[in-house]
DNA sequence: TGATTAATTATTGTTAACAATATTCGAGCT
DNA sequence: AGCTCGAATATTGTTAACAATAATTAATCA
């Protein structure tokens, strides 16, 4: 019944892969906002120390995705309506920033990096591969803000970007269509080729805007408990 | 030789006691960037276990204060020119959205409540004292970003504002004149109750680029060891 | 039954001892 | 001297045992 009992070695996995696939779980809401996480639970169910779990919960707090309250232990977050719609605002924030700043400094190289993802982007789209699609679709906003070159603004929108699906799906019983448009990062680039922030910052706007959009009711899902951390997550990609 | 021989009590202070002294030691620079701050050193200092020293070491680390290398411990954070750049730059970007989303919903009593906040900050400069007066004048901008109603927001700002006075002493050999002018506060808080974005933004961004003109070069200056957290702080106010 | 409280269990929080890793120091050498 | 290597020391990292707190259950009474 010990968790080791795979075909494969299985060793025992470090504090960053722990974070990821609690992460992972969240976003994927395998695990639901408001389930309790404790800590032995999880060190059984990942093989490791509780010690370990400890940390990594309280860097899941820092980013929002779990909530701690002293004494009484950690739950996947459940953000409200205000706090999306907070959330939102700084993003529309942070990225017209990032392409201001962006547009003031980009180079040829850098336009033909982004017509390179934008392809790649299309091509995922077009092969039905909507998992793909969807991470190189926030990939292309993680870029932008790289290439931006502001390491602080950078670290915001990623915060950001960490914690968007967390609220989408909180307030949308199911995920329904987290991705971007495809057609719309098309034209924020050709906007940014032309050097013109006003309609690039207006698209990006109204694209953030449509994401948005989908936030609204509360849902009162609850959990089903933690054992769907060990299901393999949406890509199995064991490697 | 013990810490433990005051007066009065001196009950071993909290986590976030500690957090506080070390934080303020510095940005108080009583603490050069640099220096080595070692776990048992700080337990025995304050007299608090080392457990507690590193939880509150990791959060200092994740605000930027410190600098965390596995295996090699903390020491007081360094940052470059480029990072003070970075987090001035979108200072900018954060406080004027605090501005814009702020006069967007401002009432009377928000108003009554500035005029109140300047008013002390001036009697604080009259009077002259300058540690209240600069505590009082940080004090406004958080004062907007909390009355705008962006939690988010908000939460980027402090942390922003947190950062701030080591970037601008690390580049600085002393803490020459950190706080703002208090006019241009007033200014401010003139056009945000003629609902004038644009001027408010401007006077902003302008006060602003006067503080961060102050960053040049770099230091190179040492520590001077770490018992200098005992020292009483600026304001030794033992309430 | 339903409410209240005590006893039990479960869970989180802390710590002292140990392990692993880095740093310092000095001997021996060229 | 300046260098290399290895032992000794210092420092950080981990963990198992313990303590403190919260949640659950059982027992009692109205």
């Amino acid at each position: 019944m010990s968790a080791q009992s795979d075909s494969n070695a299985e060793t025992t996995p470090s504090e960053d892969e722990v974070l990821r696939r609690i992460e992972q779980a969240v976003l994927d809401h395998r695990l639901a906002p408001g389930t309790k996480l404790k800590e032995v639970q999880l060190a059984n169910l990942f093989g490791v120390k509780r010690g370990l779990i400890r940390k990594v919960l309280t860097r899941l707090a820092h980013s929002s995705l779990v909530q701690q309250t002293p004494n009484r232990g950690a739950t996947v977050a459940s953000p409200s309506v205000k706090e999306g719609q907070d959330l939102f605002a700084t993003r529309r924030v942070i990225e017209s920033a990032v392409l201001e700043t962006l547009i003031a400094r980009v180079e040829e190289k850098d336009l033909e990096h982004l017509a390179d993802m934008l392809k790649r982007e299309q091509q995922a789209y077009l092969g039905d591969e909507p998992a793909q699609a969807l991470a190189l679709s926030v990939d292309f906003h993680r870029e932008l803000a790289r290439m931006a070159g502001n390491s602080v603004l950078e670290t915001y929108l990623n915060d950001i970007i960490r914690r968007t699906p967390l609220v989408i799906l909180a307030h949308l019983g199911d995920d329904a269509d987290n991705r971007c448009r495809n057609h719309e990062h098309e034209v924020i680039v050709d906007a940014i080729s032309r050097r013109d922030v006003k309609t690039a910052v207006e698209v990006m706007n109204q694209h953030l805007l449509q994401i948005e959009s989908k936030i609204r009711h509360k849902p009162e899902k609850q959990n089903q408990g933690l054992a769907a951390l060990l299901r393999p997550e949406a890509n199995p990609d064991l490697t």
